[in-house]
DNA sequence: ATGAAAGCGCTAACAA
DNA sequence: TTGTTAGCGCTTTCAT
């Protein structure tokens, strides 16, 4: 069933039944009427590969996320899926992995695709700064389609972002533990991405504000799972410190096991705050303080940029900046 | 930069360029590679409309999801992008909700996409079971394109499920529940879905089979948020049950708060399973038994299925069900 | 307000 | 082994 039949049923021509189907304002009231209900009881549909030939585009936008199982980056597709669909966008998923050859090419399944527009989910797809080559395929892609960049900042043409605040969230948490007498705070982070960048920047900015000196040894890499965190922390000779600041809550949530195999009584003894405030946060006992860094608001924020740029208005702003906020729970007495 | 611009910078015509594009072995070693040679250093990608409008398809598979932001979900996204992406095919995604009308618009919003296959995502696409006429709409559009439904039964034409034996799981945690000697169990679920139901004729074959009578009062619809359920729980006139089942972590863990909170020690006092064996079983406090689904093997396997439909090799069997395998932890006895 | 016809870029059948 | 050409179904001028 194709718009020829269409139109021969309803006694047009093509282009009529093509006016319809765009809903132009010159087709006359009946002959529209005419050829709508012959649409409507033979359940035609037009075919959007012949339209994308046409037109050059299906109205669909790629996702690319390192890792769609993780609750950060599902609840920004969420978010993300739901406004674009609002505005007749269909969404094409790819999950890339964290590796560089697994962006690269997902990134160019969902090129091929001639999506209209790419979102980039995560600040793993920053980089972690040390080289701008990393990032270049992204510089690359934007050639092609504008690129948005979701809690991760890349510089270049057509590259845009939206980020949230990061290191003044980090910042602020470390110094409200500073504030209550904490001075051996331990940061926690899985990864060496832009975002961790920030928090750790935040993280040092506080410490250095309070004349506190870094210690390095208090500044540790760990994978973000639960008990993997929680044997780490454990396995530690001599674990000297009073407060713990992660860059997500399973880390987060690791310490907080760590803390009750040891006696360590919460927030008493060891204050500990978590990031992302997921559903993690408030399934672990005591509840955990976390940074909320507005998700929704974020992604709401990246559509309406991508919107803008995409019906060709006049240029925007390259990068938003969304304040965190903190959700104070039982594991911090501030 | 199209086939013609290519053929004539390679200077052959357009057929073999894209019988090079194609891997035809039609081809001259020469001829290949000088066309590699252009396309190369031309950047030349197919477009993808023209070939979708010429063979009918750009290896598209359609996903639909209630809701990617729970965890469950997220993770079966994860694996299905994951084996169709490995098998040369990308994802659209949609998040459909849980009301009918949502699921049938981005049902169809997907199939216009012309996508070679459909993926339902959850029990609740197979509806409550009532009527038939819940699940026409997926008989419908599997009048088009194979539809697999994963962990829910929708019977049809060209209707395919993978699902895991919820009832026997759950007959299984609740015999072994009732041979610690509890007698008053309570069911906990969120949903009327085809697993809770299933859950639900688990739970009650245990119960019959032991010859304790089935009280109303132990079976409990509640919202899958764990403080909403601490505090129905906690709102309990006379809360008089000594185990609890639930058909989600999330509403478990809601059942150790309050446990927590009213001074039950777990498993003595109270002993509990969750199901779904998600990062939430392993964040509280004491970690929770659960079921696991085997989400991984299902989707696996609704992957296979769904290829070996599409190469039109024999038909498949309309359905495959995987056993789930229980997790123990701390918040049982078992 | 409506129709005719020229693309859009590719695949595949057929010719050579 | 290679080229020619007829679709695929729609959009969009340009006439009328």
């Amino acid at each position: 069933m194709n718009i020829y039949d269409i139109a021969e049923m309803a006694g047009v021509s093509i282009a009529t039944v093509s006016r319809v189907m765009s809903g132009s304002d010159k087709v006359s009231d009946k002959t529209r009427k005419k050829v709508l209900s012959v649409i409507e009881e033979s359940g035609y549909t037009p075919n959007v590969f012949a339209q994308g030939l046409g037109v050059g585009t299906i109205h669909s936008i790629g996702i690319l996320v390192p890792n769609i199982s993780d609750l950060y980056m599902a609840e920004a597709v969420s978010f993300l899926e739901n406004e674009l669909q609002k505005n007749g966008y269909n969404c094409l998923l790819g999950c890339s992995g964290f590796e560089l050859s697994g962006k690269e090419s997902h990134l160019h399944m969902l090129l091929d695709k001639r999506v209209d527009a790419l979102f980039l989910v995560g600040s793993t797809y920053a980089g972690s700064g040390k080289s701008d080559a990393e990032t270049d395929y992204i510089r690359a892609a934007a050639a092609q389609v504008p690129v948005v960049v979701i809690n991760g900042a890349v510089k270049g043409e057509n590259v845009h972002s939206a980020v949230c605040g990061d290191r003044q969230a980090m910042y602020d948490v470390t110094s409200s533990l500073i504030q209550r007498g904490r001075k051996r705070i331990l940061f926690l982070t899985d990864s060496h991405s832009y975002s961790a960048q920030e928090k750790t920047a935040g993280y040092l900015s506080a410490l250095e504000e309070a004349g506190i000196p870094v210690r390095e040894d208090l500044m540790m890499h760990v994978p973000n799972r639960i008990h993997a965190v929680r044997d780490i922390l454990l396995s530690l000779p001599d674990p000297d410190f009073d407060a713990v600041v992660a860059t997500d809550d399973g880390i987060a949530v690791g310490a907080v096991k760590f803390a009750a195999r040891t006696g360590r009584s919460i927030p008493q003894d060891l204050q500990i705050v978590g990031y992302n405030n997921s559903s993690l946060s408030v399934a672990c006992e005591p509840e955990l303080t976390s940074v909320d860094n507005r998700t929704e608001d974020i992604c709401r924020g990246a559509v309406t940029v991508l919107l803008r740029l995409l019906s060709e208005k006049e240029p925007m702003p390259p990068s938003m900046v969304v304040p965190c906020r903190i959700v104070r729970r039982r594991t911090t007495d501030f």
